[in-house]
DNA sequence: ATGACTAAGCGTCTTAGA
């Protein structure tokens, strides 16, 4: 069982790079992230065609996650308790909740597609909706797994975290930046120190996930490490190979990011008769 | 080539990304 993360920056836009890939790579199940549309404008006569169920959860141009999954989704969930919102208050001073998170369970894996907030800068209420959107998500995954404890989770996205210094291309260009900051790399260790852990880093794979498309950032290598794979105990001793997917960024109209991907020892198709884990 | 940003919306600029 192959899955995979990737950040499709409108997946309108690039429908046809990312079920290429699908098939080219043999991957199972793709958590996608920044689709930039609501529901209804999904392509998923593309994804249909190519033996790819879409669950997918947007509410307008921005944002806006998706499952595709060509083995059977038993279940999904859109957001997780306790997560906040951002933007205009409504009348009874709720905010607008964004479409960050959907999870789904495929073959009793608890898998999650996530799009951290960027943040913006370190002075802006979305620096600080990113921090409060890490802690919830936090305590919502402990919630989980107290429910499910034998049930291999993953967390899956783009974090918006670059937890270490080699992950990004200059350290000293992000100073006073977001990505970097101390409170976000806290953040990032507080799903390590759960148990959670870096599948993909964990066995050896280097490199970064992201590039910006400006300043010939790609061909300079000078790019970011925000896209991971964070897995517990249980999932973590199913992994049997992890890559991130370099040459997704070559080409012709290609999202700033690439898809990081892990192999799942797992016998797909076999149990009808799998627990409910959500 | 991996090459000097890209995407969406009521849209010819603005917002967002990171």
């Amino acid at each position: 069982m192959r899955i995979a993360t990737w950040n499709v920056n409108s997946i309108r836009t690039r429908k046809a790079r990312v079920v290429d890939f699908l098939l080219r790579a043999d991957i199972d199940v793709l958590a996608m992230q920044e689709i930039k549309c609501r529901p209804e404008q999904f392509p998923y006569d593309e994804f249909d065609a190519a033996g790819y169920e879409v669950i997918a959860h947007g509410t307008n141009q921005w944002n806006g996650v998706a499952i595709a999954s060509r083995l059977p989704i038993d279940e999904t969930v859109e957001g997780f308790d306790g997560m906040p919102g951002f933007g205009e208050a409504d009348a009874e001073g709720l905010l607008p909740l964004e479409a960050r998170a959907l999870g789904a369970s495929i073959e009793g894996v608890q898998l999650w597609s996530l799009y951290v907030p960027n943040g913006r800068e370190l002075d802006h209420p979305h620096y600080h909706y990113k921090l409060e959107w890490l802690r919830a998500l936090r305590a919502a995954t402990d919630a989980w797994r107290g429910a499910n404890p034998d049930a291999p989770v993953a967390l899956m996205g783009d974090f918006n975290i670059a937890p270490l210094d080699i992950d990004v291309w200059d350290r000293e260009f992000f100073e006073g930046r977001t990505h970097v900051s101390e409170p976000e790399r806290a953040a990032f260790q507080g799903f390590l120190d759960d148990g959670f852990v870096d599948v993909v880093r964990e066995r050896g794979v280097e490199g970064y996930t992201y590039w910006d498309y400006q300043q010939l950032r790609f061909p300079r290598n000078e790019g970011m490490r925000i896209d991971f794979i964070l897995g517990n105990a249980e999932f973590d001793e199913l992994v049997v190979d992890a890559s991130i997917e370099r040459d997704e960024r070559k080409g012709d109209g290609p999202s700033d990011h690439v898809p990081v991907v892990v192999e799942l020892d797992i016998e797909t198709g076999l149990d009808d008769d799998r627990p409910m884990i959500f």
